[in-house]
DNA sequence: TTAAAATAGAACCCGTCTGGTACTATTCCC
DNA sequence: GGGAATAGTACCAGACGGGTTCTATTTTAA
């Protein structure tokens, strides 16, 4: 498993979806991205809510109002858009920002958790929104540039 | 948030305890490995049930019977324990062996996620529990490793 | 043969999280 | 003022996870 939830995965395919939009700083209703997704409208307006407050897009209320995106999307990345969605990264509870577990005092293995959450943390942080709009490209990306060198 | 399952946590460190007993297949009770690590008896029995029926662990009846490590400490991986503990690696829907997502068709992001899940499933397997049972050591390891050259 | 100690396995409870929906308030343009 | 959009909150049902308990089975030792 480890799996990260469905607002998360719905979020990131309207920002892609967004994010392959004619112009740069169009703005898109919900009810627009809902038909263009197939995603339910309501749930499609509860995440585009969530992304806003984030100020991953920046909203317009009113008769021609929507969302648009508050940056271009090769300046923003997977790990922020996680950030927004679900909170700081942590694979374990002592492996976030804020950690209180009990056993922390003695536990041999935290300090491992630090380190490998902080990496991919810093990979996801590598991967741009435009990177996930491009399926192909993105994965030559992938594929090319890890390949034997990705040493955790 | 992104985080796996406490059995989970606790596993890896129960597993960890194991690989730092002093004898390399020593067997270990449920009891024993309760007071080592000051996890609740019962979880403790509970997830080391699972790691045997996966193959991780090798279990031994009977009065003096207990737990052992199937294989040694450098030849288990983080990403085979996971899979022992939570099934596959799968950050959505659709990265996993198995999908059944309705969108998979016509989805923009899918082939990325297959992408971005096998590479960090990659980099989760070159971590060995012997790397875990070693706090200080894994974590140069990790920094080490890692910094700029983890191109996603 | 019996008792103790250990794992095997299933059942169960309860709190929390999640997906999803609905409703009201607010803003902006025509 | 009315229509169309977002903002915010509340709500519900189901799934999942953490954790406990109980019974069976196996093995060893007295």
């Amino acid at each position: 498993m480890l799996r990260l939830s469905k607002q998360t995965d719905y979020g990131i395919v309207l920002l892609t979806a967004m994010a392959n939009g004619d112009t740069e700083d169009a703005s898109h209703s919900a009810r627009e991205l809902s038909q263009l997704t197939r995603l339910p409208l309501p749930m499609v307006g509860k995440i585009l809510k969530v992304l806003a407050r984030e100020g991953i897009l920046v909203s317009q209320r009113g008769m021609h109002g929507g969302y648009s995106l508050a940056r271009r999307p090769e300046d923003l990345s997977l790990v922020e858009i996680l950030n927004a969605m679900e909170g700081p990264l942590a694979l374990t509870e002592c492996s976030g920002p804020s950690s209180s577990c009990e056993h922390e005092e003695n536990c041999p293995v935290q300090v491992n958790w630090v380190s490998i959450n902080r990496v991919i943390q810093d990979a996801l942080g590598e991967i741009s929104l435009r990177d996930m709009a491009q399926p192909t490209l993105g994965l030559v990306q992938l594929a090319g540039g890890t390949e034997g060198s990705t040493r955790l």
